[in-house]
DNA sequence: CGGTCTGGAG
DNA sequence: CTCCAGACCG
């Protein structure tokens, strides 16, 4: 049995319709840590990884683990009943065939109830990507938005090149080439992944403050749950401190070393572990760096900051369709992560507050 | 070698989103005063001319006359990647194939750069059309889009009739027949074309007086500035000297045989007559007309002020298809000018502070 | 949230 | 070629 109460059906009215023209069928699976949707993408050439936590549910329970088949057109359908702010209410009796959406306004006395079909569906077992990279690169969503739609205006395939130079996104198209150049706020670091804290809502997930170079020792791993779902972690090689903590120091500048800056906000990202304090710490640290940076730690740095992290210059081409399509994710949170290595697939990775939804795509092989 | 840096790609991003329609390729005329972009419409039907001066950049620098041949789509959508208040630059070495174009928010480390592939385009001159006129309505570009707009819906064609009353708009359609009619601000004065005087930003622009064009003869000879550019003026001839009182209706009404006023009119047309001169006279002349002029040269009266300026009495049909398509200029500039004589060309122009934008349509034959 | 425009399907 | 649906922009 499956009860769980969204705060606002908004969240899944725009992570659904982010996934539709992606997915057309898919596995909810239910179990007591939350809700995942695996998938391929209909031609199999992206994958998708949605989570809501339980956290992110105002009220969760799920006794028994327990795949709902849906058809994601139909959820579609259903999720537009509802209103961004109304109350929305998921349950499924074990074994069900029907999935019941329900949408309450917060202050009326409506109320509106769904069923919605479920059907059987293989859970082809999806195999992620891989879990560290070379480069890593946060920026915010609607930048990454606007570059992958502006180029695939003129080509159909983008080359997204880190160097310390910044990130390079380049296409070549029939009438026109097109190049955006981000410079990156600071120094360029090592890769690291902790991205958890929760910190407020849409923006969490990016604090991560731009440690700034600290040699590539540490590593990050993200894992995070206990279950190992796939977590992000950069790969670097020495690295490996304990994954707790992500060294990120502040100073992007001559980055002095993370000496204690670098507090643990990794881990956060699933389990709840401690947002604000961390976040504040952190800031302060930076603060004292030199002018700017500031805007590392501070989530709501401004988001036009851009964080580029590498182990090695990475080049890789990519499908603009693929792209862009992910970007439709921009609206459920400001920042977007990218982790790159040569010749695997590129996570997109949109991390909000009640879970996240990522995007595996292989690159384009002639990709120079 | 050109370089030319705008303050806002907005300028130019509206600017050849009004054209797109109407021309899909054409040649941006570079030489040291600006540049300038003349066509006939896909259909041959109308004429466009743009200009952008020189004194309406940043920075502008233009060794020697070039033409740069460009497909309008695909410039339109490299400036589609351009914030509006991007700095927009342009550069095209001498004989180049391609021209950069170069966008960098105000306040950012993002680099934008985009090749757009130049081609050879014919130099179709084109004749344009004349540069003196019986009647000149000056109105709010916001209403004249929302008149012809609102007519296109009911038919194919409007009459655009000005007269003592004012100026009205009228179409007949299978459902419904419609008309709009403008009294204008004040008394109808004649028609003087000194527009030139500087007004307000957006209302000048075209200072550069008019030679108009002689007979097609001429036709194009963009490059040549001097001597080319049209400008715009209004025929006075006769009016010109008894002007002062417009009882050139009555002709109209049994026109017909009014040998005279036709012919001369219809030289007026091609004839390019006497430019300056004539102006000044005629400015003079009309300004001791009534006293309604007056506002003419205010060119700032309130935006919803119409100005209306006379010799004769002109009654004239168009394609509302056309009209409507002139309009997505609006943006532009707040007001627009509308010249006409019977049987020529009417001339839509919007002036705005970097240049203009002035469209020539063909009137329908058939025209009561 | 609503309106307009573009793309796809019949 | 017309109509309907989806996406994008204001």
């Amino acid at each position: 049995m499956l009860e769980a109460k969204l705060e606002d059906a908004g969240i899944l009215k725009k992570l659904i319709d982010a996934i539709k023209e992606l997915v057309t069928d898919a596995n909810f699976e239910c179990s007591e840590e939350g809700i995942t949707l695996q998938a391929m993408d209909n031609s199999h050439v992206a994958l998708v990884a949605v989570k809501l936590v339980q956290s992110g549910f105002k009220k969760y329970r799920c006794d028994r683990p327990m795949p709902l088949g849906v058809n994601v057109g139909s959820l579609t359908k259903v999720l537009r009943c509802a209103k961004d702010d109304d109350t929305c209410t998921l349950r499924a009796a074990d074994e069900a065939d029907v999935l019941n959406l329900t949408y309450e306004p917060k202050n009326s006395d409506r109320v509106a109830a769904y069923d919605l079909k479920l059907m059987d569906i293989d859970s082809e077992t999806l195999g992620i990507p891989k879990t560290s990279y070379e480069a890593r690169v946060v920026l915010s969503s609607a930048e990454f938005l606007r570059i992958v739609r502006d180029l695939s205006q003129l080509g159909d395939s983008v080359r997204i090149e880190v160097s310390k130079e910044g990130v390079r996104f380049a296409s070549d198209g029939e009438a026109a080439n097109g190049s955006v150049l981000l410079k990156g706020q600071g120094p360029i670091g090592k890769v690291e992944q902790e991205k958890k804290e929760k910190k407020d809502d849409d923006e969490e997930g990016e604090d991560e403050d731009a440690d700034g170079d600290k040699k590539k020792e540490k590593k990050t791993k993200v894992k995070k749950e206990k279950d190992g779902d796939e977590d992000v972690e950069m790969d670097d090689d020495e690295a490996a401190d304990e994954d707790g903590e992500e060294e990120k120091e502040d100073d992007e500048e001559d980055d002095d070393d993370d000496e204690g800056s670098k507090k643990r906000k990794k881990k956060a990202r699933l389990s709840k572990s401690s947002p604000k304090a961390s976040k504040k710490a952190k800031t302060a640290s930076s603060s004292k760096s030199k002018k700017g940076k500031s805007k590392a730690d501070d989530d709501d740095d401004d988001k036009d900051a851009v964080l580029i992290q590498m182990n090695s210059h990475v080049s890789l081409t990519f499908s603009l369709k693929y792209l862009v399509n992910f970007s439709k994710s921009s609206n459920l949170t400001r920042k977007v992560e990218l982790y790159m290595s040569n010749d695997v697939p590129l996570l997109v990775s949109y991390t909000f507050g009640e879970g996240y939804v990522r995007y595996y795509l292989a690159p384009k092989i002639g990709d120079d």
